[in-house]
DNA sequence: ACCTGAACACCGTTCAAGT
DNA sequence: ACCTGAACACCGTTCAAGT
């Protein structure tokens, strides 16, 4: 059984997919619509604008990204591995299909998508900075990082590196220097 | 006199203006047409496809900011004042037309563009880098900036930095928050 | 409830035709 | 040397029409 999705689902993984790779701008309804076998028109049955079918996917990514936090945080003891961890998860990304972040892609765009979208993303951000900002509160509260550092200021610093590195690790065909910019932060910050 | 420029440098300015804000797939012939006068088949006879437009405008750009770079040098003696400097050359693009490094921008769109333009956005990265380097190492020699850190590693770091926080202070509507990154980043290794 | 084809204004690109 | 209009296959979007 190689496909258990209805075609709602099918139309957002693609999406996903193609959005991840080429951006808002470099996806059509067409090519959804080739690969799962329908028309372009049958796409704006489920969602009206091309528009409403970003904001579903970004969305859905921002709560899964934060169930992945979670978990990472369920798994890991230490603050810097569950940083490292966090890391690895945009690496893989990269590595095994030469995908961005989707609210990074979706940013660099912004100027050229819809308000709605722009909500969804700075969302996204704040989610994340806010998980980040309590991950290192603990490593700090812990004696595993320095007790100098502002946590929610290096969170915000350290995931705007991230973004970057993973857009030019991509030019540079090497998914390991998210790894590496990874490591020479947070060797920074450890005491 | 408003207007010195001919045709051809009309097309690359308006080019150059609207990747930054919108990206390769942002933007079409129309609206650079529409901007200086002309019909947008016009615009073929300068530069036959898209990307040959792109890629002189990226090839510019790439050297403008080499000359941008070399001018901070002469202007500032101390490594971390250089950096600065840099950061808010950054933050002036974002915070005065709303928008993002061209190269960058293009970096994100990779997957929709040809490798052409690959190669002038690689090499536009490897300029950077050795510049930076160039700057920290001299930071180093100087006394000013800590003999711990690897100036190759931190100046992609650093870089990475500048570009993620960039992207995302856009849709946050904080170009502050590049200095802020900068400054922070520059805390770290300051001895 | 779900899908389609036809129509529309918009894209990049080509090219014969104008000055 | 420089510009244009018309044509083409491609976009997103709408909608009347099918099952």
């Amino acid at each position: 059984m190689a496909n258990m999705l209805n075609t709602r689902e099918q139309i957002l993984d693609n999406a996903k997919a193609l959005i991840q790779s080429r951006g808002y701008n470099g996806f059509s309804f067409r090519d959804i619509a080739t690969k799962i076998g329908i028309k372009s028109s049958s796409i704006h049955y489920y969602y009206p604008e091309k528009t409403d079918l970003v904001v579903a996917v970004a969305t859905q990514y921002r709560s899964d990204f934060i169930s992945l936090t979670e978990e990472l945080i369920a798994k890991n003891k230490k603050a810097i591995k569950i940083l490292t961890a966090y890391a690895e998860v945009f690496e893989s990304t990269l590595k095994i299909d030469n995908k961005l972040c989707l609210c990074g892609m979706l940013a660099s765009e912004m100027n050229s998508i819809e308000p709605e979208l722009h909500t969804v993303i700075g969302k996204f951000f704040s989610d994340q900075h806010k998980i980040l900002t309590s991950i290192i509160s603990k490593g700090q509260s812990q004696n595993e990082i320095s007790a100098d550092i502002n946590a929610k200021d290096f969170a915000k610093t350290y995931f705007a590196t991230l973004e970057g590195a993973m857009m030019i690790a991509r030019v540079n065909k090497r998914p390991s220097d998210i790894k590496l910019a990874s490591k020479q932060m947070l060797a920074l910050i450890c005491r």
